[in-house]
RNA sequence: CGGGGUGUAGCGCAGUCAGGUCAGCGCGCGUGCUUUGGGAGCACGAGGUCGGCGGUUCGAAUCCGCCCACCCCGACCA
């Protein structure tokens, strides 16, 4: 590759739309362009690094026994109104119509589809099981797409789709699944933590989410600082807190609280603080209230709350709902003498003392409250979410909460797919039963943006040797001097031929600037021929990722540029 | 979808409030010469229906209306 040849725009400013490191580095380095609004062009390096990525897991997903198959993008409704979700996916599915009327969408996943695929061939349960698999463009019409490559409403996903006579050969697969995952993040260097997941839209049992952690991710995530027990938020488990409440007994007192509505205003108004407050959030469901009763330094977690509820049907109470309930006193609710709703407490309130919380009429509080005594915290549920420092219900250690980025998800479908699409396979004693599934994404062009968020400097991308887009690059520093134009000619033809792929920058521009585009595209190994290389017949080379250097005589430099490469981790 | 904001040259921006040499700056781009070990200098030059449509006005990038696109916060979501 010649550097004048291949498209590579790289841009000294940042783009003004660019929140994150590997948005700005990305479209800077010259390896994509915004098309619309979380829709992006691969350019030839861009192109390049994805297909890294892609072809890793492509070869993590055939050892682990996956096949690789080829789905269309354009899905019929069919499939979908058979399986309900076209109606259940909402906005969030890109659909169109052909000329003659009929209903399409553009594939956001694609378990219809295959199940189909599948449940054609009518397998006996000797066919199970299988594995199968795609590398594919897939469309979600994000509400807001955002962080460049990380919340996109077109994508590149790895999906795959395992078929099973039994439960147990689900398990076994799961597991080889999962072993992937790890193993195809270790080879793009991602650090990924598996946590447990909810299962949200897809459905099913049992489901991990495998996150980077970092500060740009948009999950919330729980683990633990000496085992491996890790959850997403929105349903990880921690043993109850100790620092709520008081250790002994208060009378019961009713007290003036005007207009203090948030729980930090009434702590500081009664000098107390957020723990010893009673936080209560209102819900609609339906016609009914819900009330939940939350520690006051604590988050209510909605996922928790709709597995306490058994539905996912409510939504937080607006203002012009108020008016139908006028069993509430909004800003001022709390659990003593409340009627005329449902309520929940979180498990931490069981038994608490000294406690302040709303007395259910305009402008007061109540402070010394105590459960069991003023009122009763039933039911008791967990619908809390955790904060640093709470303890791990597996080994008792320290929880942290970070944020992280969701790679991949894997899930135990079991049979939602296969009743409602009526995928069946004829087992040993001659009857039919549902295909037991299961279902493995893992985002790739995703991957690809969180590996620059994870290796990158203030110069610009500094690529994994298994995912940077070539090799070597090699720049001839002054390409008017025909003795550093054949140098550098000569090392390209003979890295190629030895197996390499290489970018040679032969441009005819400052140093300065090549050193700089260099250290923006993030090529491991820079081999840079110049004045040394005329005067004393010299050569050196830059590990872009430590930043070191070495100088080497000109002659047989070829195997000096592979012991170089071949020692970057 | 609610709230906020932005659309002016390939990129980053000024100009808009007080309508009239306001079509401008930096970077980038082209040509020539001098440069070339960390974003070079000089000279000349190309490039814009000022997001779109309509209106007000003698006159609109600037004022008014509608629309579109994009960005941020939120709700929502693998």
């Amino acid at each position: 590759m010649n550097f004048s040849r291949v498209t590579v725009p790289t841009l000294k400013e940042k783009p003004a739309d660019a929140e994150i490191a590997s948005h700005e580095l990305l479209i800077r380095a010259g390896m994509m362009r915004n098309v619309a609004a979380g829709i992006y062009t691969f350019l030839p390096l861009g192109a390049s690094a994805l297909a890294k990525v892609e072809n890793i897991v492509r070869e993590e997903m055939n050892r682990a026994g996956a096949c690789e198959i080829v789905l269309p993008n354009l899905h019929p409704a069919e499939a979908w109104r058979e399986s309900g979700r076209w109606f259940q996916y909402g906005q969030e599915m890109m659909r169109l119509t052909d000329r003659q009327g009929r209903a399409f969408c553009l594939g956001p996943t694609a378990e219809e589809l295959v199940t189909l695929a599948v449940a054609k061939s009518a397998p006996s349960y000797r066919d199970l099981p299988v594995n199968l698999y795609q590398i594919q463009t897939k469309y979600r019409d994000e509400i807001r797409p955002r962080f460049g490559l990380l919340r996109c409403r077109e994508f590149r996903m790895k999906d795959a789709y395992s078929f099973h006579a039994s439960y147990e050969d689900l398990d076994a697969t799961y597991k080889r699944m999962y072993e992937a995952y790890v193993a195809m993040a270790k080879r793009c260097s991602l650090d990924v933590r598996v946590v447990e997941a909810p299962t949200g839209l897809i459905g099913g049992d049992v489901s991990h989410e495998f996150m980077v952690l970092s500060g740009v991710g948009e999950d919330i995530v729980v683990h633990c600082l000496n085992c491996d027990y890790g959850a997403n938020a929105e349903l990880e488990k921690h043993q109850p807190g100790r620092r709520f409440g008081t250790d002994s007994s208060y009378p019961l007192e009713e007290v003036h609280t005007p207009g203090l509505v948030s729980v930090t205003e009434v702590a500081s108004f009664l000098d107390s603080s957020a723990n010893n407050v009673i936080k209560c959030v209102l819900y609609v469901a339906g016609d009914e209230l819900i009330a939940a009763f939350v520690p006051g330094y604590r988050e209510l977690s909605e996922v928790k709350l709709a597995r306490a509820l058994g539905t996912d049907n409510f939504h937080p109470m607006r203002e012009d709902e108020r008016e139908l309930f006028p069993q509430v006193t909004v800003g001022f609710v709390g659990p003593v003498g409340l009627s005329g709703v449902r309520a929940l407490f979180d498990e931490e309130l069981k038994g608490k003392k000294g406690l302040i919380c709303g007395a259910n009429r305009l402008d007061y509080h109540y402070r010394g409250v105590e459960e069991g005594r003023d009122f009763k915290a039933e039911p008791l549920v967990d619908i809390a979410l955790a904060t640093d420092g709470d303890r791990c219900v597996v080994c008792g250690s320290e929880l942290i909460v970070t944020r992280g980025i969701e790679i991949g998800h894997i899930f135990k479908l079991g049979e939602k797919y296969s009743k409602p699409l009526n995928a069946l396979f004829t087992d040993a004693d001659g009857s039919l039963k549902p295909i037991v599934m299961g279902t493995y994404g893992i985002g790739t062009s995703r991957m690809l943006a969180t590996i620059v968020e994870q290796h990158h400097d203030e110069k610009g991308i500094k690529w994994p040797k298994a995912i940077a887009p070539v090799d070597v690059e090699v720049i001839t520093l002054n390409p008017d001097r025909e003795e550093q134009l054949i140098a550098g000619r000569e090392i390209y033809e003979n890295m190629i031929k030895a197996g390499f792929s290489v970018l040679l920058d032969e441009r005819e521009l400052s140093a300065g600037v090549k050193f700089n585009d260099a250290d923006l595209i993030g090529i491991p190994v820079q081999v840079i021929i110049g004045r040394k290389t005329s005067e004393q017949r010299t050569i050196d080379l830059k590990v872009r990722y430590t930043g070191e250097r070495f100088e080497f005589p000109a002659d047989g430099i070829e195997e000096k540029i592979i012991k170089v490469f071949n020692d970057i981790c």
